[in-house]
DNA sequence: CGGTATTTGTCCGTATGTATA
DNA sequence: CTATACATACGGACAAATACC
């Protein structure tokens, strides 16, 4: 009867107290006192919305207003991919199209919209991108800024964080499942051929760019697909 | 030093057993002697991953594998834009941005892919939408229904679900900050005209009649959104 | 219909680890 | 190093909900 009940109370604080990120909340004495609850009912309720990105619990300092990020939509997404690719589901490909959708649909938004700035660095990424495939070294971190800064035009906080909660959950599912990295040189050619065509102005070649980029990533994925792995897993699932 | 492992170990042994969603879960006392951990702990770890819709919790029943749905993220998402919006940023302009940008770029990939089947569903869905517009009557069910629909050609379950996500977390928002519905005369019409355009199988007129669409839902938002704009707190994106 | 077993929900008390002063 | 405040973890107990007989 209470357990739901006292999050939407904690969240109510929240709200009321207008707090923001990093603020802190009361104690957990204080807050038994308030919501009339025990302590561990109040725990649990923390634990939730600690999983919810709302709180952060700091051991032996406090709890405080959470960043509200996307990290737990990551979480869920990541898990969930996991499980049904694990049933045999295709949902690693489903997570990938899901991606490729939104990224190839705002292809035409970006044209002509991208800052000179953000022009340049993404110029030095796809040069530090080369730089890395030459020497073998892996280009995912590298692929992650370069998919941030292009959509970083759009002037949307939340949209940039929600490409970035995509691209993470896919990253990191795939690593998980050990997939086998796509060929560099080719990474490196398309990423290229995608800032080129943004930078032309050209709509339908940038989308068509972007596009067979995750043309080729599927393609390497459905090369290790369909696997039943009997074998253990990383333990950040 | 064993919070964030439980969780972990918890979802290693959904993984490994290979539940499915509504599996049933080990019993608390069962978790407590296989993961050897007290009972509180048990507990802040099955609660973490149920508010992660990972697990879900039937009090005197038992616990199962969640639907895995995408119910969390449309929590985090609508919390996270209300304590935005309350403490006077724009954030639900932008959640209704990230609709506009994901659906707009989504009209390319919906000319002509759309089965008979839906067109004609959407055909229904845009008549009782006049029906109910006719006799007064709220209509956001069935513009939910509508986009819903709208998308399911695109045959990527994972992709609806997220646009479902969002348009849930944003009527939310604007519910329960009582924002004022737009004119549902001009809501009909503006449907009936992004069904003729992707019927019509033209791209650019499906985009344009989805632009629009969201711009009046912009214009409506706009009267009722900005705040104390001098009350600017310092946070980190 | 009632009784009982099972399972989760809530609470209390206590001891331990951690960070600040 | 000591003291204080806080979160972490444990074990036990009873209440509430559900299923089954």
């Amino acid at each position: 009867m209470a357990a739901r009940d006292l999050q939407e109370r904690i969240k109510k604080l929240i709200l009321d107290r207008r707090l923001a990120s990093g603020a802190p909340l009361p104690t957990e004495p204080e807050l038994m006192e308030h919501l009339g609850a025990s302590r561990n009912s109040v725990r649990e309720a923390l634990k939730a919305l600690q999983a919810m990105g709302i709180v952060e619990i700091r051991h032996g300092f406090g709890t405080y207003v959470g960043p509200m990020s996307l990290a737990p939509m990551i979480e869920g997404l990541a898990f969930r991919t996991v499980a049904g690719h694990y049933r045999g589901e295709d949902s690693l490909l489903q997570l990938l199209e899901l991606r490729e959708a939104v990224e190839t649909g705002l292809a035409s938004r970006l044209s002509g919209r991208i800052p000179d700035a953000d022009l340049i660095e993404l110029d030095a990424l796809v040069d530090r991108m080369e730089e890395e495939a030459a020497r073998g070294a892996g280009l995912a971190e590298t692929d992650r800024a370069f998919h941030a800064t292009l959509y970083r035009g759009l002037d949307n906080a939340l949209l940039c964080e929600v490409l970035e909660a995509f691209w993470d959950a896919f990253h990191r599912v795939r690593t998980d499942l050990g997939g086998e990295p796509q060929d560099p040189k080719v990474t490196c050619r398309q990423h290229r051929e995608i800032l080129d065509a943004v930078r032309s102005g050209d709509s339908m070649r940038a989308e068509e760019a972007i596009r067979e980029h995750f043309g080729n990533i599927r393609a390497r994925l459905s090369t290790t697909a369909p696997q039943s792995p009997h074998t253990r897993h990383n333990e950040r699932v």
